[in-house]
DNA sequence: ATAACGAGACTAGGCGTTCCGTTTCTGTTA
DNA sequence: TAACAGAAACGGAACGCCTAGTCTCGTTAT
């Protein structure tokens, strides 16, 4: 993430160029959905932004935490609000089709499993991205599950980091190994079954 | 892959040096598990092996083909037989329960996942990533519930293939994000998950 | 006076290639 | 049987190219 600018006690001297900020941002965006991670340089992005690298590197530690920052700032346009449907199923969908359909309408894929592997060998990056990315879309779904439970819509033993788990792992498989695509009607399976498999989770009936 | 050794029709001039390639497969799986794909080097891999760069160039194509060829080589040892337990519960465990069990034992995550970021980029390489890993581990899978659908132990319209995502998808999940242990009792909390799924698809008892 | 800016040179390190001299095999000739 | 020529793999080492990240420089804005 870049360092934040402090707005208070005006500091001395030229202050930060909040232009540069932005093109450099949307210029890392577009190489990135371009081209992927591995593929394009910090040369590039100086290069598009009309920006020095020096300047980059003043903001942002490194490549991945620019990155990062570069496709928070572009979807905090399109996080839905987060509703209570009054169901489970439908606070899942809720949840799980918008964001779903923004994966699938550009290769994020490839963006986000550079991430992913980065964060193997920097455990602050690795934190980082896990509460941007991760826990930021589990949040929501987690706080539905227990409304379903106070509701008595589920019962039983429930593991709900598990059911978390049963939720997004899906998605993160097809978006990642991009074995199968992405469809709304995946999502709205994985939906159905997740409900499904969380009303009898010993599978019995009666 | 590595080049295959021809068996058939003994070609002239000095024979490739079985010594040699199991000691770059070993070396490359070494250092793999030690730090990971994107802190190792050829030169590394070739200084740990006695072997040459030239001689690892000549028979890989690539540093990611080559530790795909190390890891496969590893794997192949504990590969346990397809069974038929005559239910599907029983059928999924068996396979999953090993492999999880496996997974959670080395540092496997940052390498699959540096593996799955090359493939993003590399459409030949990942194609046969996807084969010999993924693909290799849902067929068994796809099996078990085709002989489950056929036992009439599951009714009604089942995607296979978002059931094969939602048993493999959270393991994945797990594995490359690490934000919670790939234990024993998540795999088996995953396999009675989807089992409860697919009996009810639709949620309804009666 | 201070500090950020763009431009660009610079360092360090990795992938993959190429050359070298050597080794080990096959095939031919005497 | 024995020598020789060619083919192909070997280890070692240097090299070209590219990229992340650092640093210096002169400039510009407060």
């Amino acid at each position: 993430m870049a360092e934040p600018i402090t707005t208070d006690a005006p500091r001395r001297g030229r202050p930060r160029s909040e232009h540069s900020r932005r093109a450099i941002l949307r210029a890392a965006s577009e190489l990135l959905l371009e081209r992927g991670l591995g593929e394009i340089s910090m040369d590039a992005v100086a290069g598009r932004a009309g920006a020095s690298k020096a300047t980059i590197y003043r903001w942002w530690p490194s490549k991945e935490l620019l990155v990062l920052d570069a496709l928070l700032s572009e979807w905090a346009t399109g996080t839905p609000p987060e509703v209570d449907t009054g169901s489970l199923a439908g606070d899942l969908r809720g949840l799980i089709l918008p964001w779903t359909n923004h994966l699938a309408t550009r290769p994020y894929g490839r963006v986000i499993s550079a991430l992913i592997a980065a964060a193997q060998s920097d455990t602050q990056f690795g934190e980082e991205y896990r509460a941007h990315f991760v826990n930021l879309r589990r949040e929501p779904a987690r706080a539905a599950l227990v409304r379903a439970r106070e509701r008595g819509e589920i019962v039983g033993e429930i593991d709900i980091e598990a059911a978390l788990d049963l939720l997004y792992g899906p998605i993160y498989h097809r978006l990642l190994h991009g074995h199968a695509p992405l469809t709304k009607r995946f999502a709205n399976t994985i939906v159905d079954y997740v409900v499904a498999a969380l009303r009898r989770p010993d599978g019995a009936c009666g």
